[in-house]
Formats: C-alpha cells, structure tokens, sequence
DNA sequence: GTGGTCTAGACCACG
DNA sequence: GTGGTCTAGACCACT
C-alpha cells in the first residue's frame, strides 16, 4: 500500500503524509474510509509506530484524517477538498519552477509539449476511475 | 547582491547557492566573473564564515567556481553549460508536480495558460539580456 | 435523547457522563426518575455496552444515579444538589479562564456583556421550566 | 522559569504550550525574545528533549516561534497578535461554561462580582507591566 | 551546540 | 485492539 525510501532526503513520516494525500486526490481512500492502524501499518512498513503517529497526527491537523482512540483513523468528510485547495495553492511554485528552467533555455514549446503530455496520459487513466464514479452516484 | 532568509525552511548556505545558480543563469555572473571572497562576503550577509565556504564549497564541487590561492573565486567558463544540463534534468521533477496538480483537478488549459504567461514574462525581460548572450536566438 | 459525537476530543463516556448532569440540572431528570439500561442505551446509541457501563459506573461513583439490581438505575434523590456544588466550585476554573482572557484583551465591559446575556437569554428559557421546579425563585 | 506538574491531566508538552504562550501574552517574552534550546530546557526541566521538541514544534506550527535549525528558537513577530485572536475566539467556549453555572444557580450578580474581581486585580498587575511598555517605545 | 528525525520500548485511557 | 504520550538513546545536517 505504501511506498517508503528510508534512504531519501524526504522524511519518512512526509513520505507517509504525501502518499496518504495522493490516494485520497486519486480516489482510492473515499471519505470515513478507516486506514491502517498506527501499530498495522507499523510492522506492515517495519517502521516505528511513533514515526507512523507523527505522520497520522500532521495528518489530524491538516484535517485530512479524524482519529478516534480505542477506535482507528478514518479519512474525513472535507479530505479532499481541502487537498485540491491546497494543491490549487501550489500552482504559484510551479511557476518559480517553470521560470527558472525558461532561464535554462527550456523552450516554450519543449514546455507545452510536457503538459499535453501529462494531461493526455491522465485522460487514459481516468477511464478506470469511471467505474468509481458510479460508485459515488449509489450515496 | 545576495537575499538570505534564515527563518526560510532551506539552509543558509542552499540558498546562496541557489542565487549563485540564478545569476549565473541571468547572466549577471558570466564567466570567470570574480565573485565575493568568503570572508567579505559573511561580514556583509552577516553569516558564518564557515556557512558561506560550505556554499563554495558546493559550487567548486559541481565545477561552477574555481578559486585561485591568494586571488579569489571565480565563475568557471562551463557554468552556465553545467547548469542548463542540471536544469534540462529537472524537467521530469516539474512534470511529476503536474501530474500531482491534474489529479487535484486543474484543467490542462489552466496549466497552458501558465506555461504561456511565464514565456511571455520572460521575452519581456530578455529584451535587456539581449546584449549580453544571445540565448533567446537560439530557440 | 443523547447527543454522541464520536469525533469529539472528550471521550464517549464523559460525552453520557456530562449529558446526564446537564438533564439532571435543567430539571429534565427529577430524583426517581428512571435511566435507560446500560443495553438500551447501547442500541439506541449503537455504543459498545462497556463504553456506557463505564460512564454509569462513573455517575454512581459520583452519587448522581442508583442502581437496583434486576430493574434498573434512577436518578439519586441529592443528585441535583450534589452537581450544584460541583459546579459552585467550577467557578474558579472559570476565574482561571477569564484572567486569561483579561490578559489578551478582552475588555472588562464585553465580558459584563457576556454574562448579562448568559443571563438575559437564561431567564427566557427558565419560563418554560417554572410548572416544573421554582429554582428560579429560590435566587 | 516553567512549571511542571508531570502528574497533572493536560500532558507535559501542552502544559510547556500554554506556559510560553501566557509568557508572551504578559509581555515576559518579546518578538524575536530567544527562547531556551530544546536540550537545556530537557536538562533544566528533567524532562526528555523528544516531549520539549514536540511542544516547540506545536509553537512552531502554530506560528507562535521560529526555529532555525543550528540556532536556535526566537519568538516570532506576531506571535502576540495571533493569541490574541485565538483567546478573542474563545469567548464562546466561556459562555458555554457561564450557561453551566447559571443553569446550577449562580446568580448573576455573583458571576459580575467575579468579572469584576478579575478586572480589578489585573489593573493593579498592569502597573508594572507600564514600564515595559516604555521599553516597546525605543524600539 | 542547535533543531529535526528515527528507533525501541513502555504506559495510559478508551472501546 | 486503538490512539496518544513519554523516556532513553542515537544520528544527521547546519551554524
């Protein structure tokens, strides 16, 4: 289920954050889908539980996940609201970033290539999640 | 010459690399440009004497500076080369930050759009750096 | 009859706990009048039997209810008093509270505009308990 | 300069919370005001460095400090300004606990008295808080 | 020396 | 079993 690099410069704990985040945006984790317990997904990932709660309680905070004691985490009503704002939010560093590689002699048409790439690639994917959309229309 | 955040989240000494990056890239710094001898400049950002040389340090190492005993540092003739080949390479990094901006619902014209309204930015400003390379004819 | 939020910072129990005093306070559970079973409770709430076990426990540890075995468990006849006194001594948890409040600020004529519309908007509602008990009257 | 009580409800880190952030709002620590390093607070409270870090990190995220790592941790510029908004918030968390006692028969007249108590001696701490006030003018 | 992260192992209250 | 907190001890990058 996770995917985590104890060897790369982002921290074990942001790496747990950022791929909860990703399967929330891509659908796979709907709202009040319960996640692993911090103790599962510890010996699941063999990683210590504290890292896997410092992860679940940035997670709490974002509002991205509710966790109930005795009970388990879930992910909650607004999760992905709240991640397509903050992503929306994002769009300003990806200019820093295109700005710096269009001073790197990046050309335009090098750079809308990458786009149309990247959109048409989405395009096929999202014929799977199709299916998950009726899903939706059941609630 | 130089603007240091020291609250900013990247180290002291990754950020004077990065604006060494930058002017080197505007062409502010061409080459064999002398730049700041590492004590001069740590009494004018203010900084650690031992910070500002892990910065050069980092520069020497990826060959865009080369200092001289007794005289100094300066750019090296294959800077900006080493830095567009660095940036070329970031590419896939920017096209894995669209993908993640797709999923969170901006539309392939939003980014477009972007990408348009950086290249348009930047052929105003390359108006001044005309005299100085010839970059933009390039393309 | 109860108002559960399972998402609550205050565990589930207290949440049975606190509910239970304020229909003691409010008149709504006179002395003698009978509580729901630890099993009723469980269903119609849908809460494990243990979590309102333990919360009855806990109103009898305080005297605010009795349980006879094999009928059920009623509202203790000084239950009423009992919370009065409570609460009288919460009064300096509230002191704690407003100093620190009085420290950011908050000026001495918005809290005295406070309280009186606690009391304002206190004194309506006490219209519909008169039939049942003249606390009022009693100040 | 903090006080502990490691038996109390409100865990350890929260107690090192809410006692720096009545520092701040009493004017004890200034923006900018260097607070202790999370190793000779761990040594001068017996506390452990990982509870004192958490406590900072929650500041930190708050917005209430800036840490820099290799430095040190100073209290951010509008720290104040943002517990002032926070405490302003929780007037309505009062009110709820004042419609408690009023429903266990405190008068009103007792609950102004206390208001006003409250006021009275905070007056009497302002005046040495004025010459503080003094030093804000130089600056 | 400083903040930040991680592991290992433990305890608690809650369900 | 669950989440939450704490201790003890360690490593890392940065100043």
């Amino acid at each position: 289920m996770f995917q985590i690099d104890v060897m790369s410069r982002t921290s074990v704990y942001e790496q747990i954050v950022e791929q909860m985040e990703k399967m929330v945006l891509s659908g796979i984790l709907p709202a009040d889908a319960k996640i692993p317990s911090v103790r599962s997904l510890s010996v699941s990932l063999s990683i210590n539980p504290n890292t896997i709660q410092k992860a679940y309680t940035e997670l709490d905070r974002k509002g991205l996940i509710y966790s109930v004691p005795g009970k388990g985490s879930y992910i909650s009503k607004d999760a992905e609201q709240i991640l397509i704002m903050e992503k929306r939010g994002e769009i300003e560093n990806l200019k820093v970033s295109m700005r710096e590689l269009a001073m790197a002699g990046i050309s335009e048409e090098e750079m809308l290539a990458a786009v149309r790439e990247i959109y048409e690639e989405y395009r096929k994917k999202a014929v799977f999640a199709t299916g998950q959309e009726d899903q939706e229309e059941k609630k």
